[in-house]
DNA sequence: GCAAGGTC
């Protein structure tokens, strides 16, 4: 660095916000003869003068700012307008680097201060955005004075020692770094720009949305970041919609005394066997002294918080008030504008060791609330001080979120400021406190090998008050939360802390989402859009994608990858991904089609004729996106004369032949030709076929079509503006998906099969003749098990499905044969033997059916219920044996234990 | 009319 002690040089010094800029002159200009301020062009951006030496050099400091970037990047004039190119050129499009109308005043101020410097200081963030920031204002000041000192402070907080020395030990700004973002910007420009014209210009009009833009353009946009967001909210809704309730089983058992009563947990969890949950069972009441077998008594601490960063912020806002994300910023934002809490936009969560914790203690101690125990933390002799823990994030350029002046409550705060100063407040004063310490015993008892635990009781011995067997079942996930979407957020990398607000909106305000309560739920368009993206590449709407960018933006920034070869590679990947066809496909099976032209759906179009109703345009050939071909007219909307060929074409084209019969012509005639199944034998595969009423063979294919013949097209054969789909209106859609999927199939099921007409091979209804039974039968599957129950397996007196023969293995009751029906769907038969199956119903199968399930440590559902006259041992609920038929819960002999009514009646 | 990132 040059040094030198002669006359002062000026210095430009330029911040990425006003306040950074404010904080640093003053730092800076202590003891130094006072500190001047001027007005700058932009009204928020103003230029602190003082003197300062560094290094030995007398400086005249001018210290300004910036907001954020100063440039944008844009696509050149001819690619601005959305229909200008198709979107696929956007990958390669020229693009602009600018300073955009609302910076420029901010442009002026530096280069009217530039022009007097001699050296350029740039103090922007420690982050890779802060560099690219850096390099812009370098741009700004060289074009006007190129022969400026260009110097980088770098500082990663705004404490006095940290300011002080960062700007006695200038730097270089980093190249690298700013690259880095250059590709982020360029990638997520194209890509975005690109997807979001492709798809919006494809689908808008091609589709009929069920919901209402209030009066907004409808724009589906694609995004590296708000994509991801959307999976999140979309995998979650597709887990609940998969989940299948399953039945599992668990002992409860509990001691009441005069203190209260004790519910001790199974320590099995629960099983998913009946089956074996009444093996234990009985052998729990067979034996139900309970042996304490161990009294922990233990002291549990509960440690404070980290420090708090803007994600910890927001999902805490969610949770303690549902407030969404983005209101959590904005309330925070004029929060600290107005002087109350710190930069509310940081990752950082650690409390850096220049800071004076204590004083922002002392500040909270007139609070009617917390000022109470803010006065016993600064107490040395309540030794509830604690120096904070610290997390692992650093952003390099501000301290945690803490308040930073004391309040009552300002007089135009709202509920919303009120809450949010006291989160950071009470947050700020758990994480220098002490951990929290509360009692805990663990009482855990052995019942006939069983094991049962209770927090918080002190018990030694005892016979438990009650013990039964409880079902219940599985329950679905609960639909996302924002404090869970943004833990995803974090988790995978997708977007930053000041940004994460903004994709969560983009999704409402796309009309991606809806948000009840403080949940995500996915609509049809951002399930629709998901569909069709993950058709395309799972990872276009995985965290993936931009975890991946995120490695390479590393990569360039270490110059371990270059720059232009990042750029080429992840764009020309994402080219390639667009399919038009994955998009229709997922778009059909959420909404109707319009005959509007959204997209390539006329694939072959041909005139046919003169339109016989508006008598202006042509009557043209046409296929449509899933297949069904139609004559219509091509002034659609304007006219909607169609004319439905038969759905079981599999080709049709316009030939130049002339149709002699019919008037007035010319009416060319289509070349048809029909899939040979789905047509009557006595027709021919090709037909050259007229739509002007003259052709009797078309018009019995038609009808045919048209009178539900299988695999015919739903539409008519001919009519004006009833052309849509069979899912004819918004509202059905509407309805259709807020069912489950499977009762969805149900119903598509049956009506396919309404559709269809009688079976061809028995000629009955309500099944198609690929279903139909008499060609199973033939088979040889179910039927002939039943029918040859002497060599199979035992059939269930209830439904004649086959039964399983189980085997238990439990320790006490290995051998004891349980005898179940394995529909376990339909049937609920279910005995339990002393002894072997009964011969009369002949051979058993004897191997044991009772399998482990992984992921849910339970064991797999048997049968259950059934009342059948058999040798049954069963124990009551005191533990004496009960033979033949009671149940072993009341006792009554007229029903077993698992349709007793003292636990409700099931199936 | 499009992205994501700064910040006022």
């Amino acid at each position: 660095m040059a040094t030198g002690g002669g006359r002062a040089i000026k210095v430009l010094n330029v911040a990425e916000k006003p306040s950074v800029a404010k904080q640093v002159s003053s730092i800076l200009s202590r003891n130094q003869g006072g500190l001047r301020t001027r007005e700058g062009r932009s009204r928020y951006n103003k230029i602190f003068e003082f003197n300062y030496n560094i290094q030995g050099q007398q400086c005249q400091m001018m210290f300004t700012s910036v907001t954020g970037h100063l440039m944008e990047i844009e696509f050149e004039g001819r690619y601005k307008k959305w229909h200008s190119c198709d979107p696929v050129q956007l990958f390669e499009a020229p693009i602009l680097k600018h300073v955009p109308q609302d910076k420029l005043d901010i442009k002026k101020t530096l280069e009217e201060e530039a022009r007097k410097c001699q050296w350029l200081v740039l103090w922007l963030d420690g982050d890779r955005e802060g560099e690219n920031i850096a390099f812009e204002v370098v741009e700004v000041c060289s074009s006007v004075n190129s022969h400026l000192n260009i110097w980088r402070a770098r500082f990663s907080s705004t404490s006095d020692r940290e300011i002080q020395q960062a700007v006695q030990q200038l730097v270089r700004p980093n190249q690298l770094f700013s690259d880095a973002v250059d590709v982020r910007q360029e990638i997520d420009l194209r890509i975005g720009a690109s997807f979001t014209r492709f798809q919006t210009m494809l689908l808008k009009d091609a589709f009929a949305f069920n919901f209402s833009t209030d009066g907004r353009n409808l724009i589906l946009s694609y995004g590296p970041c708000q994509f991801p967001t959307l999976g999140f909210v979309v995998e979650r809704y597709w887990e609940i919609q998969a989940h299948e309730p399953e039945e599992f089983w668990k002992i409860q058992c509990s001691h009441t005394t005069d203190d209260g009563t004790a519910n001790f947990d199974w320590m099995r969890g629960h099983l998913f066997d009946y089956t074996c949950a009444v093996i234990l069972y009985e052998m729990c009441v067979q034996e139900p002294i309970a042996t304490v077998t161990e009294v922990k008594p233990a002291e549990k601490l509960k440690y404070p918080p980290y420090p708090l960063n803007t994600i910890e912020l927001g999902k805490r806002a969610s949770r303690y008030f549902r407030m969404s994300s983005e209101q959590t910023m904005k309330i925070a934002e004029e929060l600290y504008t107005s002087g109350f809490i710190s930069y509310p936009r940081t990752e950082t969560d650690s409390f850096g060791p220049g800071m004076d914790l204590r004083i922002l203690v002392q500040q909270q101690q007139e609070h009617p609330e917390w000022g109470p125990y803010a006065q016993r933390l600064l107490d040395p002799s309540s030794g509830l001080w604690r120096n904070p823990s610290n997390g692992k994030h650093d952003d390099k350029a501000h301290p945690p979120i803490h308040p930073t002046k004391f309040s009552l409550g300002e007089s135009n705060w709202r509920e919303d400021h009120r809450k949010i100063y006291e989160l950071v407040v009470r947050h700020y004063l758990a994480c220098v406190s002490q951990p929290a310490i509360s009692a805990e015993t663990t009482v855990k008892m052995d019942i006939a090998g069983e094991m049962f635990r209770v927090l918080g009781r002190a018990i030694v011995a005892f016979t438990p008050t009650s013990m039964t067997l409880e079902s219940g079942v599985t329950r679905p996930p609960p639909l996302l939360s924002e404090s869970e979407l943004l833990d995803c957020m974090d988790k995978a990398g997708i977007g930053t802390d000041a940004t994460m607000h903004d994709h969560i909106k983009k999704l409402t305000d796309r009309f991606y989402a809806t948000k009840e309560g403080s949940q995500f739920k996915p609509t049809n368009l951002g399930e629709a859009l998901v569909m069709g993206y993950d058709g395309m590449g799972k990872d276009l709407w995985r965290p993936k994608l931009r975890s991946r960018m995120e490695e390479d933006m590393k990569a360039v920034s270490l110059g371990t990858k270059r720059k232009e070869n990042v750029l080429a590679t992840c764009l020309q990947q994402m080219k390639s991904r667009r399919d038009k066809d994955k998009l229709f496909e997922a778009f059909e099976v959420f909404f109707d089609r319009t005959n509007r032209t959204g997209g390539d759906e006329q694939r072959v179009q041909k005139c046919v004729r003169k339109c016989d109703v508006c008598q202006e345009s042509d009557l043209v050939l046409k296929k449509t996106q899933n297949g069904k071909f139609m004559v219509s007219c091509s002034a659609y909307p304007l006219c909607a004369n169609t004319i439905w060929l038969p759905g079981s074409l599999s080709e049709a084209t316009v030939t130049p032949t002339v149709c002699d019969r019919c008037s007035p012509g010319p009416i060319f005639k289509i070349l048809l030709t029909f899939r040979r199944l789905e047509i009557p034998p006595q027709f021919s595969i090709s037909h050259l076929g007229c739509v002007g009423g003259c052709d009797d063979t078309l018009k019995a294919l038609m009808e045919l079509s048209n009178s539900g013949h299988r695999n015919s097209s739903n539409a008519p054969a001919r009519g004006v503006g009833t052309t849509a789909p069979s899912r004819n209106n918004a509202q059905n859609n509407q309805q259709q998906q807020q069912q489950p999927r499977r009762q969805q199939q149900a119903q598509q099921q049956q009506q396919q099969q309404q559709q269809q007409g009688p079976c061809s091979f028995c000629h009955q209804t309500g099944h198609a003749s690929s279903d139909c039974y008499s060609l199973t039968s033939q088979n040889g599957s179910a039927r002939s098990q039943r029918v040859n129950s002497n060599n199979g397996p035992i059939p269930c007196p209830v439904c004649e499905s086959p039964c399983s023969l189980t085997t238990a293995n439990t320790e006490s009751n290995r051998g004891r044969k349980f005898y179940s029906c394995k529909s376990t769907e339909r049937c609920s038969f279910f005995v339990c033997w002393e002894d072997e199956v009964p011969t009369t119903r002949g051979r058993g199968s004897s191997s044991a059916t009772i399998s482990r399930r992984g992921s849910r440590g339970g064991i797999r559902s048997g049968g259950r219920g059934g009342a059948n006259g058999s040798d049954v041992r069963f124990v009551s609920a005191t533990g004496e044996p009960v033979s033949g038929r009671s149940c072993f819960i009341c006792g009554d002999p007229s029903h077993f234990a698992n349709v007793c009514p003292s636990r409700g009646t099931r199936n």
